[in-house]
DNA sequence: CCCTAATGCCTACGTTGTAGGCAAAATAAA
DNA sequence: TTTATTTTGCCTACAACGTAGGCATTAGGG
């Protein structure tokens, strides 16, 4: 079973469509999920999930600009997709109907 | 911020609208996630829940089962449903417009 | 050359996820 | 009334995930 930061993790990947690194993966958590995470925090997540088959990543070449070192780009896999499907299948299943209960506390 | 797996559990207590306990809660998450859970295991991740306010609970009386212990029975919070909604909201985000993405790869 | 900027990665620890087994409470059976 | 069986709650321990600070590496600018 795949955690939830992951999922995210995972997703902001997906969107970025095999073009994203560590800091576009950042900059995508921050601004669609308002998620905000350290720097380490996010280079651990991502290595788990290389290690878990739900990523690959490929060492670009540098970008010439200043400080400008070699970006690893990471893609979801098969398997990550898979994963991300499972669990928005379990998610969904719990939360179908409940925007009425939801409302009634509210 | 709330975890992946506490989320289900909350979602599940909430369905149940303050008239489930660790079996049928279990059950929900069994039938509706297709998420197998060791009864232990809830229990842990119910007590962490409450002692975060997310949970309220109440013990019940007896039941005039074979075995009808008394029942801890749980009721979800004004802070739990908005943990809900905020949990939500960030995983929404990160998936709106994803499904093109996801059927281009599979 | 030294400085600064961008990125990757190591290390360590807090939080959540998971389950096995024991204990308690209640009825059924003997 | 004693013993068995069932249902449920809870304790304990460990694995997995989440989180961040800091160091290292590589590139261009002065």
């Amino acid at each position: 079973m795949i955690g939830g930061f992951e999922q995210m993790v995972l997703l902001a990947a997906l969107r970025l469509e095999g073009g994203g690194y560590a800091v576009t993966i950042r900059q995508e958590l921050q601004e669609r999920a308002g998620r905000h995470v350290a720097r380490g925090a996010l280079y651990t997540v991502l290595e788990r999930l290389e290690s878990k088959g739900y990523l690959s990543s490929r060492m670009g070449d540098p970008s010439p600009e200043r400080g400008g070192r070699s970006r690893r780009y990471y893609k979801v896999t098969t398997l990550g997709v898979n994963a991300l499907k499972d669990s928005k299948d379990a998610i969904v299943g719990l939360w179908q109907g409940l925007e009425s209960v939801l409302g009634k506390i509210t």
